[in-house]
This record gives structure tokens, C-alpha cells and sequence, in this order.
DNA sequence: ATCGTTTGCGAAAACGATTTCCGAGTTCAG
DNA sequence: CTGAACTCGGAAATCGTTTTCGCAAACGAT
């Protein structure tokens, strides 16, 4: 590989004069300038970006921990991590964590290894190492998707309570009002975030939710098939249920038809994040949008802000949403007198 | 940052033997070892990636290089790699080429500049230019999941032949024997591939494959629900459709469920790759199996071989497939005398 | 005419590891 | 007892950049 010697060389300059006319960082006349860049390409110069790296200490890298890349509701995160991450010059390193604190930690101490410009965790949980060893450094991070409790870490999410009353709203509009949620970990602050919305917005319209008509999921698929189950056990004659992310409602769908119920007929359901599986289950999901482009740009340009400022910042990035009408929500069918409430097998 | 140096005064010895014990490259006394390996816990040392990399040319690091990120057919590939590379104690960092062979080699060439020990391509092109970039490097690389015409590419993909024949023969047993097929492009050769596996069980049956039974799609979703249309405005009557991967199948039951016709009562379906989101939709998809995990490590094994040889080696590795039956095959219906026929919107 | 300031460039010192070379002491076979 | 081989470890070169320092020439203002 042609080194930066061989094309001060050929270009009859110094080694420092390259390196100005490749980053630029000082004033070089225009008959060098033109000579350097023609060398260059002439014996098709690459410069190393871990010699770069280890002498400016900036590994031109922006490290991401996921804690499942195949996660339906993260893979949007990580293909605009990537795309924001490649505007700005730099490389995207990717670390499954498995939601295992060893597993993080140990990618974060690979990070710093490498001299990494910034991390962005989706999902960091509370007691993470992996701050703490992070605050030993200077390196910025970001916590993408969920804020945390402690206020002084910088976090992008999107505006978790807004979700949660258009949800409501919409459901409300339509004409429900005996409607039920399947939440997320209730210890996640944007799950209680969601809920609050969502109960200030049914109260607000003279209706109450009560704790039998709140589940609580993991935001995977099987939650909501399992949350049916349960819905035909205790029967509580609900009419919509709003599912805190889209894979839960997903199941919510799965575990009704499974079951020979129909949605929206039997009941209306609503989820958050709209990924792209909402177009393609039937019925066609309403949800909340999770505006993915949008927070993980935030995001790396927070770390890229924070990296040129020199200390950390410690902001709050709320992101707006908005409500996706598709097809699996309607009026509440009536009870009584419905033709096809006799065919059912089953009902809620 | 503590650096090597501050490890060796402290264990009182010479930065050479503190590199010994690390990397275990040289016999060292146990005495000195384990002064060594105090200083470092005390001091809390992590060796820097750069430094090393640089000096060894090797920079611990694996690229990948994917059409698209958030593609469901890609994201286990994804998940599987970054787990194999980080047992291989590398790192994986990931590139989105959009399909585009600009960016593409714009990636290829921020991985040389790294030093990476090796590359995964998910679906190179065969015209990339990147192969050639990497030709004249000694870097290793895998193409992964799409064999290239040319020989002299080291692969790793699934058996696509079999894949063909399993779909074919699960049907046939099924008693169907009018059978389509949603192909993916037909430039692509594991496409005709697949397409061959299938014909030859249909033929060795007895049956044929019309070309009119034969629909060419670009494997996303929306091909699927397009050539529902198609299927309608031709009325082929076909009992069975093969696509050749999920995301075309699940477009295949969204279109028809569209239409009022319901999988597999009027028509079985049934796709390839065997993704998350078959369970997900209802019915459940009959498919065959794409093996990520076995395919993701193969090419990561690959790529140390390559290596630890020190030379290129053109293998092509094919990894068995199998064939996953859920809910959205059936027997044929009777076409005849049905009652479900007579309140159909519309048929095949 | 003089004194700063800017422009333009080279020499050389980092950055933090790995690797080569070498030398001193031990062990062991013949 | 001797030479070869092995064990252990230090000094120094090296990887390919960036960055600091210094110097000379040109420029602009007083």
C-alpha cells in the first residue's frame, strides 16, 4: 500500500505538506496543491485511518449497541444510524448486547479500545456499567429510544406521551370507549411515559382505565398473542385495545384470528412504531408513528455536536409522532343484533 | 489513557515484555507475568486497537456490506455475523450500499483504509467494482447468499436447488398440480437456481411448468400483492403458488386476503427463508428454511481460514436447507360444489 | 523603512502498540 | 565438558499518520 512518504515523493514535497492538502488544515499553494492531488492519484493513494486515528485520537467511528439486531423495532434505528453515520465521514461499528450487561461491556470496552468519536445505546438499561465506564472517558454517547431516569444523560426519544393520548384519542373518536392496553415493562420510564398519556386522554373524555384492562408485555410478538388468551378468560368486553409497540399488537391480531375472531370487528387494535410489518399483516395496523429517521439523526448529530464542543451535554431531544390510520380499528361494532357474533366461535 | 509504557514501569519491566504477556506471543516466567498482569488491572489498561492495528496490519475488524438494512431477509444475516465476528474477538462494522455501486466501493474503500481482515458481502452484483478494489489488495471476502457467475468468488449460500425441490414436492404431496411460481430476478442466479430445483420435482411428477405460471418479481413485498392482480385479471386456476422468498409470499396472502380470498382455502402459498414475520402473519407461512445462523458463521470462518492461510481460496460453501410446514398450505379445495366458493368476492 | 502578521513549507517529535534483533543465562544431549 | 538449543527479556526500529516548531518570504500597516 502507497504510504503518504510515497506521494510526498513523487510530488517532490514533504510529508506534512501532504497531509495539509488532505485535510485541508492549512494554507497550501495552488502549483503544490495541484501537484500532491495529481501524485495521489497517480499511485492511487488511501490514507490510513488507523495510523489518522491513533496520532489525532479520533477513530473516525461511531460505535452502537442494540440489544437485538433483529429486532423488528430497531432495524430502522440501525439503517438511519448508518446513513447519518456515513454523512458525516465517519464508520458505524455494530454490537448485539442481548440486553446482557457483560455482552455490553464488553463491546463498549472494544469501543474505547478503538478510540471511538461517540456511542449511541438503544435501550440502555438503568444499571448499566457501560455509562459509568464511559464517564471515566470523553467520549459522548446518546441513548436512543428510551430515556432514562437520571437526568444528566443525553437522550434522543420521541414524545412518548403525545403517543400515548393519540392513541387514545383516535380510539375515542371512533367511538370506543370500553378500551383496554397492553403496555411494555412498566419499570421503562417510557412505558409509565405512554400510559400516561393515554389515561390523561381517556379521562379527559369522562372515561376511566382500570387496572384490569392494563397488561403488561415484554414488546414482543408473543406478549400480545398471549395477552388474547387471557382477554378470553376474563372476558371484559372491550372493544379496543391499544398495544404499547407494534409487534405486540401484531400478536394481539395473530392471537385473535388464531381464535376465529376478526379485528376491527371484534376489536380494534393500535399499536407504536409503525414498522414496516404493519403494511404487510391484514388488517393493516393503525399505530403511532416512532419517527426512526429523525431520532437516530438527532442523535448522531448530538454526538457530533458534542464532540466539537468538547464536554458533554447533557439534552433531552423529544422527537413529535404522529398517528397512522390503517385498517385495524373501527366503531365499535354493536354487541347485539350483529349477524356474524353468531358465527363466532368465540368472543371477547 | 494509560498506555503500555505506564504498564511496564509499573511491573518493572520493558514495554516488550508487556506486549509478551498480553498477545502471548514469547514464553515469559510466571513471576514477571503476573507482575505484568497486575499492573495492568491496577492501572486499568486497555490496549489501543489503533496502535496495534497499525503495527500488525491487522486492524480487528470484519466489514459487511448489505443492500439494505432494515430488509427482513438480510437482518438475521446481520445479527448471525456480528455474533461470530465478535467470538473471533473482531469487530464488525456495517455498511448500507443501497444497491448502489458507488457507494458500495466508497465502503470498500473506508474498509481498506481500516485495515479490515476480511469482508462479507450480502448480494454483491457481479458487475461491483468493489471485488476488483479488493482484488488488488490481499484483504479476504465472502459473498454471502448469492453465488456470482464467476467461479473464482469465494461463497457461501444456501442449497438452492433443494430449496426449489422441497417446495415442489411439499405441494405435490398435497395432492396440487397446478402450480405457479413468484420468482425473484431472473439475472440473479440463485433465482433459476431455485426455479430448476423446482420444475425438475414438478416434471419428475409428471407436471409441467407453464411460462404463464411463472411470475418474475424483485423479492420485496409489494411484488407479491402486484401479482395477486395478476392472478385475478388471468384467472390461471392455479391451486398452489410457490414464491421464492417470505416477503413475496406474505405480499402473495396480503393481496389475495385484499381481494377477499382466503390462504390456503383458495390457494396455498408457501415462500423461502423462513423469517420472523411467518409467524406473524396469519395463516402462519409454510416455508423453506434459509439457514442464517450456519450461513453467517461459515462466512466468518471463511474469512479467518482465508487468513490464517494467507492466501485466497475460491470455496463454495452450500449449506442444506430444510422445509418448515405451517399453516398456509392445504390440500386443494374442490372446485366444485364448495359453499365457501359461492360467497367468494372474486377467484382464481 | 520597520515591524508585525500571514503564507508556505520542511524537519522532527509524537501517537501506542508490534516486531526484530540481540544477549545473557539454562538446559541438555553426546 | 562443550556446543547447541531453548528460555527470558531489553533496546530500538517500525507502522503511517498528525501536530508542533521553526524559518523564510511576502505582505500590510504605520
Amino acid at each position: 500500500m502507497a504510504s503518504m512518504k510515497d506521494v510526498a515523493e513523487m510530488a517532490g514535497v514533504s510529508i506534512s505538506t501532504v497531509s495539509r492538502v488532505i485535510n485541508d488544515t492549512h494554507p497550501v499553494d495552488g502549483k503544490t496543491r495541484r501537484a500532491v492531488e495529481d501524485a495521489i492519484r497517480m499511485i492511487n493513494y488511501r490514507p490510513n485511518l488507523l495510523a489518522a486515528g491513533l496520532r489525532s485520537k479520533s477513530g473516525n467511528l461511531i460505535g452502537l449497541a442494540v440489544p437485538d439486531i433483529a429486532h423488528h423495532s430497531f432495524e430502522e434505528f440501525i439503517k438511519y444510524t448508518e446513513q447519518s453515520v456515513r454523512e458525516h465521514k465517519h464508520g458505524l461499528i455494530i454490537g448485539d448486547t442481548h440486553s446482557d450487561p457483560d455482552a455490553e461491556a464488553e463491546f463498549i470496552d472494544h469501543l474505547i479500545r478503538r478510540n471511538v468519536d461517540g456511542i449511541i445505546f438503544i435501550r440502555v438499561s438503568d444499571q448499566s456499567r457501560a455509562l459509568d465506564m464511559l464517564n471515566e472517558t470523553s467520549i459522548p454517547y446518546v441513548v436512543l429510544d428510551r430515556a432514562l431516569e437520571s437526568g444528566t444523560v443525553p437522550t434522543v426519544t420521541m414524545d412518548n406521551f403525545t403517543a400515548g393520548r393519540l392513541a387514545a384519542e383516535h380510539l375515542l373518536g371512533l367511538g370506543h370507549s370500553r378500551i383496554a392496553c397492553l403496555t411494555g415493562p412498566l419499570d421503562v420510564a417510557l412505558c409509565r411515559e405512554r400510559l400516561n398519556g393515554f389515561t390523561q386522554a381517556l379521562s379527559h373524555a369522562g372515561h376511566r382505565l382500570p387496572d384490569q384492562w392494563i397488561f403488561e408485555g415484554d414488546f414482543r410478538f408473543e406478549s400480545g398473542v398471549r395477552t388474547v388468551e387471557l382477554l378470553l378468560k376474563s372476558k371484559p368486553r372491550i372493544t379496543a385495545l391499544w398495544a404499547q409497540n407494534d409487534l405486540m399488537a401484531i400478536g394481539i391480531i395473530g392471537g385473535m384470528i388464531d381464535h376465529g375472531l376478526a379485528v376491527p370487528r371484534d376489536m380494534s387494535v393500535a399499536g407504536v412504531d409503525d414498522i414496516v410489518t404493519c403494511r404487510m399483516v391484514r388488517p393493516q395496523l393503525t399505530t403511532v408513528s416512532q419517527p426512526f429517521e429523525a431520532m437516530s439523526r438527532a442523535a448522531v448529530q448530538l454526538l457530533m455536536r458534542e464532540r466539537s464542543a468538547g464536554k458533554r451535554l447533557t439534552e433531552r431531544i423529544v422527537i413529535p409522532t404522529e398517528l397512522v390510520v390503517r385498517q385495524s380499528t373501527a366503531p365499535p361494532a354493536e354487541r347485539t343484533g350483529s349477524p356474524q357474533l353468531k358465527t363466532k366461535k368465540e368472543s371477547l
